[in-house]
DNA sequence: TGCATTATTAACCAAATGGTTAACTAATGT
DNA sequence: ACATTAGTTAACCATTTGGTTAATAATGCA
């Protein structure tokens, strides 16, 4: 279990603080992809995005796969929660929007418990 | 109206991404605060502190009000609540973990809404 | 006035970042 | 056997980062 405390928050918010590795989380969704597919969209060279992913593994926001010649990436949530977790913290102390942050969580809780109903009605998660 | 996507993600998060900022934040709370009062629990000097405030206040998460000599420092919430939206928008995708989200979600709504009543004298409503 | 306090700016430095091209390894296809 | 595909590693480069010390500016106080 991480019970370290700040286990990697600097190499979690490091890695989201590019956009070339915001947006490779973003199209990685859910699914695996190859490293190639995964760098058609940027005018980038292959090296470069091999490295963009080696940030993004080593930070723990994506785990890799070897099969066969390709390497299969896909997106660890663990550290994003974490960094989520500690934006949240923060907001506890920023008073005065108290009432408006609780509002939206349970917007987005609301949203949450939709997606997840709609997507294990059509689909065995 | 849906504000530009990314107005300064990135600035966001790679300020969150030094733990001598991040601890700025924290130590800042909800209250204003000097520069010396802010340096002082770091082994850095003042300059030191300084561009670390200027990162922080260039990517938004702070602002600045001068005193007399004294320059006052207070966290605006805004570009966190941006950086944790966009963490929010990736979970979404990360389905298989909706429910135990939505769940969490639910749990720190409760939480702020705990800590609002508790910490607000004045309701509005 | 003269001095202390609060903080920034300037100049400098070593290390890290984000990109390149070229060379390489390893698996697959013909 | 040979070429193709998938990807990494190596070497290099310009810029940025995070820190330093020294100098400066502006306010407050005796």
């Amino acid at each position: 279990m991480p019970r370290n405390p700040q286990p990697d928050l600097n190499a979690a918010f490091f890695a989201l603080s590019d956009p070339t590795r915001r947006s490779i989380l973003e199209k990685l969704g859910a699914r695996e992809a190859g490293v190639t597919e995964l760098a058609e969209p940027y005018a980038m060279s292959l090296p470069a995005i091999s490295k963009h992913l080696r940030v993004l593994e080593q930070a723990g926001l994506i785990t890799r796969r070897v099969e066969g010649r390709q390497h299969l990436l896909r997106v660890n949530p663990d550290p994003l929660q974490q960094a989520r977790q500690w934006i949240e913290r923060q907001h506890v102390f920023w008073e005065g929007s108290l009432d408006r942050l609780a509002e939206h969580l349970e917007n987005v809780a609301t949203k949450a418990r939709l997606a997840s109903s709609k997507s294990t009605k059509h689909h065995k998660s």
